[in-house]
DNA sequence: GACAAACGCGAGTGGTCGCTCGCATTCTTG
DNA sequence: CAAGAATGCGAGCGACCACTCGCGTTTGTC
């Protein structure tokens, strides 16, 4: 039987420190942004917060929880805002603005928050931050699973799964392009991420059978 | 003027020499293929060789060195074997064989050589490879575009250049896919890369004009 | 105002990694 | 076989990085 008090409260915080922390978390995600995971040295995003090493550790106890706090509070914004992004449809919904408008909410989120695709993308990450990206992952795919099964009722379930995985797939590789290009060009790319799945997924929506 | 000796032979390799330096890049292939880049020590790399630190750096200056040999000597690889995949087709070769027979080789290319993929894709590559992989991504980009041109004559040629990039992302994002299943599902998500790919393509080859 | 706790600092510590150096061994060449 | 070059070794050097520690400052509480 161990004690009672197995979870000490991890500290008692004054408004600075919170404070501090969004400040450190910005920080993070400005040199996370540029140079990645890895390469990010914990004093340059104490010097880029413009505090000490030293006070860096005061509210994190290594660098992966740096990046885990930013990334569950990413997600967590994200599930807020754009949750109901990949809600299955009614029956008579068109595809086109079924992921029109799917696509318009998740290129809007990563766009504003460019740290999200390095974290999650970066063949850098850590153990721990490994398991959130496929935690997240997996819930995304279930999500877009469910929204091809209300598109495709009585399809392989086998077939859904693949075809949700080549949908997340083209959708990151879009992301990556989107996010290289601005204004114009980066609507055009958006739109043509569009038009591959619309493509891609109109032929399984309607019902005539497909020759595979 | 400079002295016209200005670059020396590097040194006279024996067989012995040859025999290492191939033994170095198959372990470096090894230990980048799980790693990656920057985790890749270079102990780590001679300890899977065989040799010690010293030996390897008999052979390489440093551990750029190494990942640089490595790139050149797949692209030269590739170039060989599959150079003429992206060749521009007949007017009347229909868009499924084209794209499936390029989609084969290249798919058969980068599984057999795994390192290819990490190496090229890794957020965590030296300045020196970023060249590289510019350059190849660039050659690439041109090949398909001159394909996608002489698919469908008389387009915007900044619309051909993006969707170039279209289904470069597309194939990256679909051998991702790839590498990471096998047998019959590594099969069914060449498929659906092929699926995407052609989909993608197939109204643009027919000459109706599209609304943008 | 007094006390404690949270905050803040930055030089320092242990560890890792890329890379070197001196020396021993094997090969080529005459 | 002798000389020199190429190959092979592995302890160790310098640099960098995640993280710590002791001490000074600010803030909340009574």
């Amino acid at each position: 039987m161990s004690g009672t008090s197995e979870k000490e409260q991890p500290r008692r915080r004054q408004a600075r420190g919170e404070r501090r922390i969004a400040q450190l978390l910005q920080a993070a995600a400005q040199v996370f942004c540029t140079t990645g995971y890895t390469a990010a040295s914990t004093n340059a995003i104490a010097r880029e917060a413009g505090v000490s090493p030293g006070t860096l550790y005061q509210f994190f106890p290594n660098k992966e929880a740096i990046a885990i706090e930013l990334g569950d509070r990413l997600v967590h914004e994200m599930r807020e805002a754009y949750g109901e992004a990949l809600a299955p449809v009614d029956p008579g919904t068109p595809v086109e603005q079924a992921i029109g408008s799917a696509v318009d909410r998740f290129m809007a989120f990563n766009t504003e928050h460019p740290v999200f695709f390095a974290l999650m993308h970066g063949p850098d990450i850590p153990g721990r931050m490994a398991e959130a990206h496929d935690q997240l992952h997996t819930t995304v795919t279930a999500r877009i699973e469910s929204l091809l099964a209300s598109l495709m009722p009585g399809a392989d379930p086998a077939d859904v799964t693949r075809r949700a995985h080549v949908c997340l797939g083209v959708y990151k590789a879009g992301l990556e392009l989107v996010l290289a290009h601005e204004g114009a060009e980066r609507a055009a790319y958006i739109q043509e991420v569009k038009d591959v799945l619309v493509r891609y997924l109109e032929p399984l929506v309607g019902e005539r059978p497909r020759h595979g």
